[in-house]
DNA sequence: TTGTAAGCGTTATCAC
DNA sequence: GTGATAACGCTTACAA
């Protein structure tokens, strides 16, 4: 009596697999007291009906994958445990992969969901530099999916964005509210659309206030830690820029190190602002001024997105597209300290 | 032509299903040509072996769970994605599953998992207040299980700890040598092991520097952070320690939170350290002295651990127990600032 | 209400 | 080297 499965349960209540089956199915006709009977005897010899076995025979497997950039850093994380309360919530499991911002691990990852291992996914992209096309060579196979935050424009499928176009306006112009008129943006990789989108936002609100944009002020960074502290380092160095308007919120921290070092005042010589999650921002020395995106809310919103298409309410090539706010919360990264002047 | 199995690549090709599969079988013998050209059409049409088939017939599944307390901690996204990149190099996928410290969760989780979904398991537990039998009811059908730095020291598997009790005396000590007299110990739940673990180093550190150990300085939170935030400042003004040890970074946060509120100088009036895998902790006004522990490298180690008993190198009752030590890096929320003096 | 039996997509065993 | 076939554990017509 090594491995207890269905027949075995049967033989052991002198039912048919069949009867056993219905006692775990909801919709099925089945006396009550032999569900009773069954169930009780189930929960007795620890007996769960094999997933894969129901799932070859379902053709379903109530999982969804959930692919991410990188795991240590707030903005995923968040949205990752709000899919999962929706996920949960639902009956389904998630499974987890980490791309490191490797467009082939991306790929391989895709093409190997496609093996039945999952109903569905939801993706934050890596390769936007690279060739999308990929996903359309499934053709009508391909496994729903929805996009959050960064996503491919030319793929038609369902995406949960916040206005980062919007919200990286504001937060240039909120620098130069501050007296700011040398900016810096700093970016992981230019060519990538959410570089691309938050940097325009950058550019048009340098346009409108007539600050001249200058081409250096722009540093493309690396993911390499030590390579972003030599970036900046010089950036700050050369360019003396008065302040610095950061795409993720890893670069930000990469530049208060930088000041650390170089003994430049955050926000007196320089103020900075970054797209972040962090919740202990605040903690910061400086406390640093965020632009927050709603991290769980998106992992959420992205988790519902999926279950409207894997419950057939709509279709999954439809172009639903829910953008959230994200909030600009002032801290003392830009704003000058009156007890210091 | 919907869905491809391999049943229709066989006909495509004129051969039969199991010379299919044996092309995608590293071990079988099979003409090399035939194998390039069943390749290449598998390619061509999308072809991927279905998951759920293979795991059915092969009673394995090639998917570790991943079971931890919480994600929007800096500790466990780093262990997950040391486990993460483990897995993935063993062609293993990962399930993530979080409890919110909630027992039941835990063992639902957990049974549910012996239904074929799994291999393996690696926990951070959460229930050590309750009763851990449970995981002996599966008795030798329990699949593989490692536990990582939350453990039940009475369900004998493997694990992989760092030396709480010894960091939180060195912690505790060099409080005491800071100049701390009135030193209270932060904890989530007292009753759980890790919490008891980290207490009676501290204990013990105070006993061997003959400072009396006041119950009340023991301060028991809960996991809501409006909660927390009431408990800790009413510890604060109440009892007016000098110095704060939290067990958790969560409450190391709180405290700095409840500090600003209450306008007590960290380090000056108060001193604190933390357990924490917080890598910008040296950036926190003031910036934080942690016991940093090496997460990443935990979650490396109980992957392989589990790896050895998935490849039969090891029973997997066989009490292996990996300890990896912490590093108390000191920063300035335990040195009084001369510049201040 | 319950039982019988076919089939989900693979792979291992055994022929050829 | 390749093909036929049974089996993995479960669900669902259909039959009783």
């Amino acid at each position: 009596m090594d491995h207890i499965n269905i027949k075995k349960l049967a033989e052991a209540l002198n039912l048919s697999t069949s009867t056993i089956s219905r006692a775990f199915r909801d919709n099925s006709d089945i006396n009550g007291a032999t569900k009773e009977r069954i169930l009780a005897k189930a929960k007795e010899l620890n007996y769960q009906p094999n997933h894969y076995a129901s799932n070859l025979r379902e053709q379903k497997s109530k999982t969804i994958a959930v692919i991410v950039p990188e795991l240590a850093n707030n903005y995923f994380s968040q949205a990752i445990h709000g899919i999962e309360r929706v996920a949960r919530a639902n009956g389904y499991h998630i499974l987890i992969y980490v791309t490191d911002d490797d467009y082939h691990k991306e790929v391989t990852f895709i093409k190997h969901l496609h093996n039945g291992r999952a109903d569905g996914i939801i993706m934050s992209v890596s390769g936007e530099a690279n060739d999308h096309n990929y996903l359309n060579e499934f053709g009508t196979k391909r496994l729903p999916l929805v996009f959050f935050d960064r996503i491919y424009e030319d793929i038609a499928t369902p995406r949960v964005v916040t206005n980062d176009y919007k919200s990286s306006f504001l937060a240039t112009e909120h620098l130069i509210a501050q007296g700011c008129q040398r900016i810096a943006y700093l970016v992981v990789n230019k060519s990538l659309s959410i570089g691309k989108t938050r940097m325009q936002g950058y550019l048009d609100a340098l346009a409108k206030h007539q600050i001249d944009f200058e081409e250096q002020l722009i540093v493309d960074c690396t993911n390499s830690y030590d390579e972003n502290s030599i970036i900046i380092k010089n950036a700050l160095t050369d360019l003396k820029p008065d302040g610095v308007f950061t795409s993720v919120e890893r670069l930000a921290f990469a530049t208060y190190y930088a000041c650390y070092d170089l003994e430049i005042s955050i926000p007196d010589d320089l103020k900075v602002i970054s797209f972040s999650s962090l919740e202990i921002a605040p903690l910061l020395n400086p406390s640093l001024t965020t632009i927050t995106q709603p991290a769980a809310e998106i992992g959420d919103e992205a988790a519902k997105l999926l279950f409207k298409i894997l419950d057939c309410e709509q279709d999954k090539n439809f172009l639903n597209e829910v953008v959230l706010e994200s909030e600009i919360i002032i801290r003392n990264s830009t704003v000058n300290q009156l007890k210091k002047a």
